[in-house]
DNA sequence: AATGAATGAGACTTCATTCAT
DNA sequence: CATGAATGAAGTCTCATTCAT
């Protein structure tokens, strides 16, 4: 008797799903995975602890489900900056309007990328999905890039390095403020080292 | 009755604590720190499980002490290598050779960041540690840098941030090597920004 | 994230908490607290170990209950006793029949008052509980016997008194029986010291 | 190979095995038999953890000791007042001398009857030790006041019985203060009782 | 489809006892 | 005789998962 997880067609079911998730979502985000249990999520999600096991084969399949939504949450906003984006446009805007775009993804979705970033380590899985988020908005804005002739060479490469920046700024301007770090100033030097890093040929 | 723990004098006392903190630094390295036992940790170490709550108040004091070896191990190359710095000097060379030192360390100390890191969300005092050891090394090199007069402004906020960016790309260099990457080209990115950042007044 | 403890309240919840706690009861009778381990327990009750822990925070908490167990049984029958007093009323034979009730309630309630005075020493909840019931034993029997007019004087003395000898005498006539004693010699001394004790003004 | 526990003839070996008995008397009494352990012990004799197997058998072993040693130090004095005792004799105030002392032989031997009475419903050896004591005293006082002519009948019932009564008075005296009781009052009950119980014939 | 009580393997930790030095 | 580090069995408690209702 092959062991089936229920696929939910109907809304209420849908419904409770997306509730499964948001909790975990919140738990992890606030506890790490280890330190959330299924009936802390099941709690928090309103339903019985028997029902999680009705839609997840098991609490990683919970795990996935919340790093496919976090993907979404990061980067969806973008993406969608991107889409807005035509040509002749101002470069120096534009960087400046991703490092908040990043820092706001980044307060937002507080401890969930720790959280899962830590299992990247253990769980190929995991790590896989984080890698297939990585390559899908590299490719995407270095193409637009490119095509937009705003980058002429490496875009991939550019493109990436930026994202690291970026993702290593906002972790540090929410969680690690050093007292002695201006962080002000310390964002002007990232907006101007990805402007640079844009305009080398 | 405060529990004690012993405090290794004797050589091969001191010897059989290395050789726990270094089988958990294995292990959480592979496993991660929730995925590994004390059983395993001892067995690792060709100790007996009770022997270990001998030298460890706890699973989490091994932790602390394997936080603690990880700190050395990237921070003592590092530092020695601005010991042998003297002005003038080839900022180019010195920033290559500081990119290679990281990626080295970044592969010798394999998953043990990643573990780290992982908990640093929520253990504040594995947090504590991190940051305490970022503190030293931004100060100790924004400090020899600002009296070699290689950086003029914004010293702390520069070197932070190069840090960021060398460890994000070692990091990526070692771990999610994506297809489409050439990442000869991505090193000599992050090496030009750098030096860059630097020059920036 | 308060741990928290069913408090059932169906039926057959109630049966399996009181089966645990009935468990204890017996295994701390018979072999006392800390020669009693939670498996155990739950074998004895027919349940898995882990459910102990959903209806009890820790083996302590058993304790505490099986405690207040102990309590009621002891307590009941005595002040049933008491309940069905009325003036005017045969002093030595109510005394004769309290003594017998103590000396059933010790053979009934065979190790479990050892095992729990034994930890009153040590366990300052289980001490208290033992006072509490003491100090309500005492003020209502007291009070009753006052009301009564049967006691004039120095009533809670007396009464506290009383109580302390039967339950020596209880103790002694169930578990240390010395071969050289005639012990319904000594019942008698005993009930007619507890008498004269009630005369004296 | 037999297990053989040493039987120390030198004085240094006796004062170790000395010095142990007594730790185990302190920390048995603080803390009782179960929370108290052999580290504790031996580091309190200021031995090492090693030699006490060289003078006990196990931990029960020091525990039998222990018992001894307690035995003797309540016995003692009392025998002694007897020792010292000869007819015509002031009974109020030589049964009022026996309350003061056992009263001071609790509070002196403070935890120890509990931890050790405590062991008595489990550990047969430990009760038999304890029983052996009553004997001993009971026996040994009902013999001298039959012979002195102060208890003409049913003397050892009565010995014992007055036993009961001072340990349980002491007991209370000592540990359970309770607010409600004035325990001069009740002093004077108990020393009466005694009296009373002598002269009944 | 839903509930939540129940299961039991396994985690961490303690401690009586042994043994190499 | 003495030391105290070492052993490993056993105890308490947790939690992913199942199952009777």
């Amino acid at each position: 008797m092959p062991k089936t997880v229920r696929n939910p067609q109907q809304e209420r079911s849908i419904d409770k799903k997306n509730r499964i998730i948001t909790a975990g979502y919140e738990l992890f985000s606030e506890n790490g995975y280890y330190n959330t249990n299924t009936v802390q999520i099941a709690k928090r999600a309103g339903v019985s602890t028997g029902i999680v096991y009705g839609y997840f084969r098991d609490k990683k399949d919970i795990l996935r489900e919340v790093t496919s939504l976090y993907m979404a949450k990061v980067t969806k906003p973008i993406l969608q900056l991107f889409d807005e984006l035509c040509a002749p446009f101002d470069v120096r805007g534009f960087v400046a309007e991703i490092v908040e775009l990043v820092i706001a993804a980044h307060r937002e979705n507080a401890g969930i990328h720790e959280a899962l970033h830590a299992l990247t380590h253990t769980d190929s899985e995991i790590s896989a999905q984080f890698i297939s988020l990585e390559d899908e908005l590299t490719l995407n804005i270095a193409g637009r890039l490119s095509r937009l002739n705003v980058i002429k060479k490496d875009a991939k490469e550019k493109v990436h390095f930026a994202m690291d920046m970026l993702q290593s700024f906002a972790h540090e301007y929410i969680y690690d403020h050093h007292d002695y770090i201006d962080y002000d100033r310390m964002k002007k030097l990232v907006t101007d080292s990805i402007i640079a890093l844009i305009d080398v040929d």
